[in-house]
DNA sequence: ATTCGTTTCATACAATTGTTTGAATTGTCC
DNA sequence: GGACAATTCAAACAATTGTATGAAACGAAT
């Protein structure tokens, strides 16, 4: 028993970037076997099956995240607005920056995409938290006493700017190309954007309602159409405990 | 020779869903020929190989999307806020709307998320136009005068939160479980949210530079080293043409 | 040194999948 | 009706993959 650890420990580490890279049904156990430089049949033994070593992954990365970029501590006695450019900031750094290129902020990704049940831990713990901090500091900025839903709204407006770049990356990529500016993008430019962008947005929330606007009169057919549904948004409400076995979404 | 197209339109009808719903690599031939109620080797036959038939699929997908929600013309005397609100409900009925459980919508998003060749002529010949037409109206909304990369992006910020109920729409319903709002979430309520939220963001640009705010003096550590990195991020400068049968992103 | 539980290893198995094959069938043109 | 090409079909092939097996190697305790 002298390196049992040590071969489980390979494997998670071998593991981690071949399930970033390719995802968990295209990722092999004899690639991964054999860039831990381990026997084939070392899952099985070490971790029951493929799925459990998956899982054991992804714990792994987030108990890495966390120990390599702690929750920062804003400081209170900094304005509202640095504040919140301090937190887009951090976001898009732990998403763009240096470290979005190791595995493990690319196997958090993918739980964000195609939540399991790993995702349900990571917003207990993490992403739950940070939200309502958001969530806060816009009722500081634009409120107070903005109704709950629209706060949260709100945060998710900024989020989306956030969360843009790294799930469209791909496709952003492809809208600039022509234009040239894709490759200028960089953490400090899009934090001032986003950051100027929110903040008149939030601050001038509450002066913003203009009910003339929508619903518009609905001049073309096809829109009034589009109209009387009033279609509602369905919405996961539990992460699906085997998305990566059966009929999972993202993938191609 | 008699139903020679006719077998080939039963596979792209049957493709469609299939591919839509598990992506190309977990789509297997078998079940899609088994839907189509044609035989094994009809697909080698009549399209070649999968891949030929999955290309075949998806330009099937747009031409029906074209056909079914045609671009719409939107009226030049409607005050610009109400044509920004229009285009904001557009983009959202066609990815959150009663369509959007079409696998031909599905399909797309899948194109967007992880864009193969189709995903080039998508931008060609539809979002191309869009975003310019965004842009447009964020110019004489925000400006004018508004420096290229700065109305790019806000017209960014505005296709993020569109997109984000769509690309993330897992995440956020994992999200808003327990305040219990995620089922509430509306076309018509996010067009007015977003509308409103935008509109502020676009008019109050100009006056929205704070240089104070950003970068903010770096008091702790971890921040400064941050910010001391000035990554720069990487996006895609073309389609990976063979996506989805090499190392994919998005699949899990 | 021997023993025993743990770990590693090469190999095999069973299932799945994309593709091919060659015969059988079908429709069309003369 | 017959000949010919186009199409369909059942079956099989070759490659890949997750998992299981049983022997061999190893280390620690006696």
């Amino acid at each position: 028993m002298s390196n049992s650890s040590d071969t489980k420990a390979k494997l998670l580490e071998s593991a981690g970037p071949i399930f970033a890279a390719k995802g968990y049904s295209k990722a092999t156990v004899r690639e991964i076997c054999d860039a831990a430089e381990v026997n084939l049949a070392s899952v099985s033994y070490h971790f029951g099956d493929k799925l459990h070593l998956y899982i054991a992954t992804v714990e792994h990365a987030r108990h890495w995240i966390h120990a390599r970029t702690p929750d920062q501590v804003v400081d209170e006695d900094l304005p509202a607005e640095s504040r919140l450019a301090l937190m887009i900031h951090t976001t898009l750094t732990r998403f763009l920056g240096a470290d979005s290129e190791t595995w493990h902020l690319k196997l958090l990704n993918r739980e964000i995409l195609n939540p399991t049940q790993a995702c349900e831990k990571l917003i207990e713990q993490h992403f739950g938290k940070r939200f309502q901090e958001l969530m806060d500091l816009i009722d500081e900025l634009g409120g107070p006493g903005l109704p709950h839903d629209e706060l949260e709204r709100m945060a998710f407006a900024v989020m989306a700017q956030c969360f843009h770049y790294v799930i469209a990356g791909k496709f952003v990529g492809l809208m600039t190309r022509q234009s040239g500016t894709g490759t200028h993008y960089t953490v400090e430019g899009l934090t001032d954007q986003i950051t100027r962008f929110c903040l008149a947005g939030i601050i001038h929330w509450k002066s913003s309602r203009f009910p003339e606007i929508f619903p518009v009169p609905p001049k073309h057919e096809t829109f009034k159409n589009i109209v009387a549904t009033g279609h509602t948004i369905r919405l996961a409400t539990s992460p699906d405990p085997v998305s990566m076995s059966q009929n999972s979404e993202q993938e191609i």
